[in-house]
DNA sequence: ATGCATGAGTA
DNA sequence: ACTCATGCATA
């Protein structure tokens, strides 16, 4: 899917011919907000809630809009961020545009401590693949996100919009690749030990002759996982 | 769409 | 050293 952050052009042209001005990824003021490509950088869009246990406090009520932040059993449900968040693919893509897009276009919503979000982030919020405090910490951002959209796809406008400037390519950040064999033998122990001391994975690492730390890190992830909407407790 | 990774905040 | 939100890279 998305490459860098041209792929606006070629969603100028769908049915609906929404070019949202604002709300698209290109429009005239979409510097990203990080061009520090050194993956040693800056990532995070960090915004102010970021304590500790993540959002598990109260949601945003302010970011709530009319139907958003009301009253927390109809954002915390389960069931209804599930179908919220089935409406918003349907509606993206009746409106043209991708996910990457999305993740852009957020930031010129100026919504207070929102910015930008990555392609990543808006699949995994359409696919329920988030955990339950991040998915009720987005909702209303994206809500708020597609009314915008939908109402400036009713004023139907074209404009002449300035091709973004692709940054330089920086270092590239490698992917290690765990071969299945060894992904067979970590998911047995996380069967029996989600969480390993130190010393037990330095050696699964050293069984498995894997990076110790590429072993931690699997096991982080792998509990994270487990927290995730889809995996979690169904509702 | 998803695997491996980073980094802030916490304990 | 962990959790949690998030993202680059890649399948």
């Amino acid at each position: 899917m998305g490459h860098h952050g041209m792929e606006g052009i070629d969603m100028l042209d769908p049915l609906t011919s929404s070019s949202m001005t604002t709300l698209a990824p290109m429009g005239e003021s979409a510097p990203p907000h990080h061009q520090l490509h050194g993956y040693g950088a800056m990532n995070h869009v960090m915004n102010h809630h970021h304590h500790g246990g993540g959002l598990s406090h109260a949601p945003p009520a302010h970011l709530g809009h009319p139907s958003a932040g009301l009253h927390p059993d109809t954002d915390t449900d389960p069931r209804e961020l599930e179908a919220f968040a089935e409406r918003f693919k349907q509606r993206r893509i009746k409106l043209g545009v991708t996910q990457a897009d999305v993740g852009k276009a957020l930031a010129n919503l100026k919504l207070p401590g929102v910015g930008a979000l990555s392609q990543s982030t808006i699949c995994r919020f359409e696919s329920l693949t988030l955990s339950h405090n991040n998915m009720i910490a987005l909702k209303p951002i994206l809500q708020a996100w597609l009314e915008e959209a939908e109402a400036q796809a009713k004023n139907k406008r074209r404009d002449p919009d300035a091709p973004s400037v692709l940054p330089a390519g920086e270092k590239k950040r490698k992917r290690t690749s765990i071969a299945a064999p060894e992904k067979r033998s970590l998911e047995a122990y996380f069967a029996v030990q989600p969480r390993p001391s130190g010393e037990k994975i330095a050696a699964i690492a050293e069984k498995l002759d894997l990076k110790k730390n590429v072993v931690r890190v699997w096991f982080c992830n792998q509990r994270q996982k487990q927290k995730r909407m889809k995996f979690a407790a169904q509702h």
